[in-house]
DNA sequence: TCTGGGGTCCTCAGACGA
DNA sequence: TCTGTCGTCTGAGGACCC
């Protein structure tokens, strides 16, 4: 088996430079608005002040003030990650998306008609140039977490004099896998983050060499039964995985991070409709209902706690959804300060599992008439945009609403 | 110093029925 | 009838990924 990894170079970043090529060359950041929020992408020009994704963007603002902050248009950014998608696609059809701007091809069929490994990985980036403009880092490997290693090896590097352009294209070669893997520090492994990390290090681990090294039963006695064995097993360089193209979503919500925090039970009451509105919506566009209803609350400081309850009937009403979200608040006291609130909705299935309950009845009895009504926002919203028409319970909430 | 939003997967505990 | 065991489901939380 061959796989190529493709991961995009600084993917929001780059795609906003293709609106606005004026930026070039200068430090841009893109997210990280307002006082909580976080650095989504940075390029690597921004990357040599020591910015990365995932920082506060306070700290970012102050490690590299001159750098142009973008808020993100995730919209567009899937709409270009599914145009890349395509073009890998027409690579071959075993292609697994990671996330908007990463994804792992199978190439094993398509050699003998496109030629080796490594011309493939050209061909693909090629392709990505010539008709998205984007530049993208390939790695390749018999296994799929070394080829995930292989195209970060393959990044361009920020250093502080400045960004320096990548190989493009790295392939760790057969027979030679544990020689690039042995020496790699461990946290460099997939799903090593940074509470496994303090785990390993307290056994004296500091590379992958060092866990391979160790008896399986003490990373399994140290980490658990699924992840020990599974670090174990990729430190020996064994992973069976396979590029799976076709992947059904097993969840689907909705979160937000309030400018401030809120402390009063209506007011996050109000919020779950809007969440519920919103997380219905993307249920019924996929065509999936669900049966657990997970509410997530973050406190002002960091706690976070989640409750959750399952309904007897798969559900993709965000009326349903509201109501059950709802009820989970009642047994929480918001007092001292909510600052983030969450809805989600899992065990999905197709909308064929969908099952009508005396709990979506309406005050009358119409359970025709409110499903009808959800379809008609639904085509509304595909008509005239999604702020077009909205729960009434928010049209007196400044903003809602355009006009 | 301050920590987003979208997810997946795992572990553990308790309830429950066979 | 009572008790123990096992598997399954559910709920909560933690860790990790991009």
């Amino acid at each position: 088996m061959t796989i190529l990894h493709v991961d995009m170079d600084a993917f929001f970043v780059s795609v906003e430079l293709l609106r606005r090529p004026e930026l070039r060359g200068q430090p841009v950041v893109v997210g990280g608005s307002g006082s909580r929020g976080v650095v989504a992408a940075a390029n690597y020009e921004a990357r040599s002040f020591g910015v990365h994704s995932a920082m506060p963007s306070v700290r970012a603002r102050r490690l590299c003030p001159q750098a142009v902050f973008l808020a993100g248009d995730h919209t567009h950014y899937s709409a270009v990650s599914r145009r890349v998608m395509a073009v890998f696609r027409s690579v071959t059809p075993l292609v697994e998306p990671i996330s908007l701007d990463e994804a792992f091809l199978d190439v094993s069929g398509a050699r003998r008609l496109l030629g080796s490994p490594t011309e493939i990985a050209h061909l693909v980036r090629n392709r990505v140039l010539a008709e998205e403009g984007l530049t993208c880092s390939v790695g390749l490997a018999q296994v799929k977490f070394l080829a995930k290693l292989a195209s970060q090896q393959a990044k361009p590097r920020a250093a502080a004099a400045g960004p320096t352009p990548g190989a493009g294209v790295f392939e760790v070669a057969a027979g030679r896998e544990l020689d690039f893997l042995r020496p790699l520090p461990v946290e460099r492994l997939w799903g090593v983050g940074p509470a496994t990390l303090a785990r390993l290090q307290r056994l004296g681990v500091r590379t992958v060499g060092d866990l391979a090294d160790l008896p399986v039963d003490t990373v399994v006695a140290t980490l658990g039964k699924a992840a020990g064995a599974h670090l174990h097993a990729l430190a020996h360089a064994v992973d069976p995985r396979r590029v799976e193209p076709e992947q059904a979503p097993k969840s689907v919500g909705h979160e937000e991070t309030f400018s401030r925090d809120h402390h009063r039970h209506e007011t996050l009451a109000l919020e779950i409709v809007r969440m519920a509105d919103a997380v219905g919506t993307r249920l019924r566009a996929a065509g999936v209902v669900g049966r657990t209803v997970t509410l997530k609350i973050r406190f002002g400081d960091f706690r976070t706690i989640t409750r959750s309850a399952t309904v007897a009937a798969g559900t993709d009403s965000s009326r349903e959804v509201g109501r059950v979200g709802r009820s989970l608040l009642d047994g929480i006291d918001p007092s001292p300060g909510v600052r983030l609130l969450g809805l989600s909705v899992s065990q999905l299935g197709p909308d064929g599992d969908q099952q009508l309950s005396l709990d979506q009845l309406g005050p009358d009895g119409d359970v025709a008439d409110w499903v009808g009504a959800e379809s008609a926002v639904d085509a509304i919203r595909a008509r005239f945009g999604a702020r077009s028409v909205g729960p009434a319970s928010l049209t007196a909430v400044d903003g809602f609403l355009d006009e």
